[in-house]
DNA sequence: AGAGTTATTTACCGATTGGAACAAAATGGC
DNA sequence: GCCATTTTGTTCCAATCGGTAAATAACTCT
């Protein structure tokens, strides 16, 4: 996969990406210019067009980036055994992530919703990881209904809408600057409203 | 208020903000030139600076307007003597104003919040926001608390988060592109989630 | 050691950006 | 009719934008 003849490269693939989306994270697509992007990985702008192509691409690869270490995250917590701790535990890397240092927010919803005003592209793809998000709680909430750990009174569509809405609300107001407390505050009550145990 | 000597202006003040309004919309903050505003407000660039100021003092004369033009919306559907049908016109007025054709999604998060990364004032703005509109939401559901009319089990303050959650979501989703019906559900289950009658 | 390959650097491109200078045009007050 | 005032249209600005051409440097393979 990876050339081995040539001049070899002075900067890593993958933590390059990362940094870009640092950059595009904090500032949004548009304010963020190549010349930012390759002042902030350390080399000129040439190398990133050689390497991933024009912005756009650099943008689509630290979206791709992001998309897969989030789903590895809700993953993770959605496999606990207990519905409570599984939302806990989505919950509060959801929290990590909207108040990391590599941005406020969620990268996705801050960076590609406002591309989403002009370029369909960008509104489809956010459209299907909302809806695998959904797909996933509806089906992590199933078994927790088999398991009787769901409040009387709450079917599994309202849950689902109220977990992915609440992840999202967090999402929005983290970047508006709320205190990790109040979010905090947010996720706890939804827990307790959905959660019988 | 109005200068009754010079030259009179060749365009109305406050349609123009409207206009601007949906620019800024459509494209987000950064992604819109002032050539493009004053190409659809009708006028040359020099008048939109003699008549707001710089870009920034644009936006933010149109971000007023939302927020006003919104506010009246949320006082009139709150309004409403019970709480399903306060509910019910709250969030069929999200929906009329999240797919209007000014644009997709709420003004305010698809255009402020990228600017939230970076901007602290804008930031604040947003977060005093939400903030005031959860404590609408506060106020009304202690009113109907009072007549009965929330679902048992369901604590005033869980229920503010819930509502103000489904609308920040229902603004996301609908600017993502998805379409109206599927939004209606959700806005419709979070209310038989509260309402007990 | 030389050839082939890949990534580097420097320099540059036309287009567009937000913003401003300036004079002409259009009004009300005198 | 003239002056003060305000907005208009034209023109221009330096800076920055995304993107590229071309030469050089650093490596592997034979």
């Amino acid at each position: 996969m990876a050339a081995s003849v040539g001049r070899p490269r002075t900067f890593n693939l993958e933590s390059a990406v990362q940094t870009a989306q640092a950059v595009f994270w904090q500032h949004g697509y548009e304010a963020t210019s190549l010349a930012s992007l390759a002042d902030a990985i350390g080399v000129h702008k040439p190398s990133l067009y050689a390497a991933y192509g024009d912005k756009r691409a650099i943008y689509l690869h630290a979206y791709d980036a992001y998309q897969r270490d989030a789903g590895k995250l809700v993953a993770l917590a959605l496999g606990k055994h207990q519905l409570r701790d599984a939302l806990t535990t989505f919950f509060a890397s959801d929290l990590d992530l909207f108040t990391s240092e590599k941005g406020a927010g969620c990268f996705m919803l801050a960076t590609a919703l406002p591309l989403a005003g002009t370029e369909p592209e960008i509104a489809t793809r956010v459209r299907a990881a909302l809806s695998e998000l959904r797909s996933a709680f509806i089906k992590r909430l199933k078994q927790a209904a088999k398991q009787g750990e769901m409040a009387e009174d709450m079917d599994i569509e309202t849950a689902a809408d109220l977990v992915l809405s609440t992840h999202i609300a967090l999402a929005n107001r983290a970047r508006s600057g709320e205190s990790r407390g109040e979010l905090e505050n947010s996720a706890q009550r939804l827990i307790n409203a959905i959660c019988s145990v």
